[in-house]
DNA sequence: TACTTTCTTGAACGATCGCTCAAGTATATA
DNA sequence: TATATACTTGAGCGATCGTTCAAGAAAGTA
């Protein structure tokens, strides 16, 4: 009996997901959000219920890219040599709306107004540091990073390079590629058994 | 024959400073400033002419503080001292409003929005990265540096841990300082005459 | 073809946005 | 003390914010 939703709600979810990385959260108006999933207001609430719920959505949808990508580039190069790829990838191309990660946006733009979102982004850099820490540790596992370091600490170091690395890629006359490079390097460079 | 204003308008900038630091720009209402300065809307727009205005000024005074800090530091411990010591101050204490750098905040925030802002904020971020490789270099003619890096890689490398090291300050159960203590650690073996 | 169920449309809501301006108040000079 | 020159006040402007909802259109069942 019922009649079908002309739009396809994956689709929707990864544009608004492009929307909010490149504009952020204020930045990006209901009016923004109809014109570019073509909605209108009524079809807007029936879909997602608010501003708020679609951005939880986005943002899940975003680190769930994150995550796979990262497990992908694992299965086809190694732990090692996915996380020494990985900086690179993310900072690469001009296919993604903004070079800086949505979920540091999201925390530092929302942190002190919207705590329900900043935690959520939050949760999300926890959990990829957690993804880190595993790589690590299988990259451990396989001799081609040293057992003498903690893989929990390497991590933490790593999302912090990261964070930076992005952060830079996204400002105008910095040569992000350089930075992405050092990052990797200094990951081969953790095999070695030297004295620190 | 006028009448002198009620208020210190270096105050104000310093208070406005603070909030559009912890706030971000779409997150501080003309109705916050006015709470947090004391001022009414006539008294507010004759003083400052508009909220971007009085951003700008925010940004210059932020900036200006950043650098005054560590040139102060560098001069009672040298270059290479007030390097090491940089990430540490910046993420320590509760004394700011925000632990995330308000340059990399306006950056991300305000990129697709309002180029004249954001511009501002990432000159005021290069001016930054020139005086941490004026400081390289500092250091390389104290010979606390090896001649064989060059300082301005060195700036971008440094710059870019700071941004991510203030990114994760921001995040909650982040230990930040052990990322601060890494950034100086690895300042101190770039002394060191080994092979890369 | 009639009916039911859902989706779509878009006007309009109250709240807030950044901002203006006329009227009132205080102070320094004369 | 009178006057000129600011500065202060706060009501209220038009625009936009996120959101609601009643009315109309489309599609599956009977």
């Amino acid at each position: 009996m019922p009649r079908k939703p002309a739009y396809d709600k994956n689709t929707l979810i990864d544009r608004a997901r492009d929307l909010f990385w490149k504009q952020g959260w204020a930045g990006t108006s209901l009016k923004d959000l109809e014109r570019t999933l073509g909605l209108n207001p009524g079809s807007f609430y029936a879909a997602f219920g608010s501003k708020d719920k679609l951005f939880e959505l986005a943002l899940d949808r975003y680190a769930q890219g994150g995550t796979k990508r990262l497990r992908d580039l694992a299965a086809e190069h190694g732990a090692l040599g996915a996380l020494q790829r990985y900086p690179g990838l993310v900072i690469d191309g001009s296919s993604t709306p903004a070079k800086a990660c949505m979920l540091a946006k999201t925390v530092l733009e929302l942190k002190n107004q919207n705590d329900q979102l900043a935690a959520r982004a939050n949760a999300h850099l926890s959990n990829m540091e957690n993804l880190f820490a595993d790589l690590f540790r299988e990259a451990q596992a396989a001799g081609e990073v040293s057992d003498r370091y903690d893989a929990d600490a390497l991590a933490r170091r790593y999302q912090s390079d990261l964070l930076g690395l992005r952060v830079s890629a996204e400002r105008v006359g910095v040569d992000a590629k350089a930075i992405a490079d050092e990052i990797a390097a200094r990951l081969a460079e953790l095999a070695h058994h030297e004295a620190s």
